[in-house]
DNA sequence: CTTTTATTCAACCATATGGTTGACTGACCG
DNA sequence: CGGTCAGTCAACCATATGGTTGAATAAAAG
């Protein structure tokens, strides 16, 4: 189950909250890169680069595995499950979709038997 | 249609990255409140929730109504629908159900005609 | 009109953040 | 061994953040 601790909470949104960071987990979406690959695209010196990739991997967004000289990092999903979980609780502020909660709540009868349930960790 | 601004996404996600913020967007979860009761549960300063409501509202999390002398705060999700769209993206990393997207790749023919697309804004 | 009440504003402070540069550590190369 | 490459560390800097207190504003109450 996902815990939503504040702790995490606030380090992993304090991650999200820069672009830089943002864009090199979209980088690591599509699959493992370097810290050097990391930073490549910014202007930003190689230090700062790997502050921000400090600041995502103590939020657990990443983890590392030092590959030789060469650091590699892939993305860790939890946390940003944690935040997309914290967000839900909203939804329903946003989406008219009270009818599909509805629909959710009684109606086992029509449900799909391929895909029932994902949402816990 | 979300425009998932990064300017936007970084007021969020900031101010999303403080506990006392979020308990105060819960709280408003349940309607509207002055920014004395919204400042009550906690043992800082008025001056420093007034900050904390600034930087809500700010990042478009909250309105403001300036009611006599009172201002009366709601919730405004829609900041809250971008940050969770932008979320939604890495959601196929924590749930394994990439045969859903598959579904939805291919197979126009098994679609469900009564809730197809409802993420869109 | 004077006093509360609700809230912001301004000045200030300590710490955090994001950036820099230069030195340092380790691994690979010749 | 000596050089280069990948990356961190440390010191430093400017600005942002979150908090404080005291004064200012503005509306309601007496």
């Amino acid at each position: 189950m996902v815990e939503l601790q504040t702790v995490e909470l606030n380090a992993v949104f304090h991650a999200l909250g820069d672009v830089t960071r943002r864009q090199m987990l979209r980088e690591l979406a599509d699959g493992e890169r370097t810290v050097g690959q990391l930073a490549e695209p910014y202007e930003i010196s190689l230090a700062a680069a790997s502050k921000h990739i400090k600041v995502l991997e103590t939020a657990g967004l990443i983890r590392r595995e030092v590959r030789g000289r060469t650091h590699v990092c892939r993305l860790d999903p939890g946390p940003l499950a944690s935040a997309h979980q914290w967000l839900v609780f909203y939804e329903r502020f946003w989406t008219g979709r009270l009818d599909v909660l509805e629909r959710l709540l009684r109606a086992e009868d029509t449900e799909d038997p391929t895909e029932t349930n994902g949402d816990e960790e």
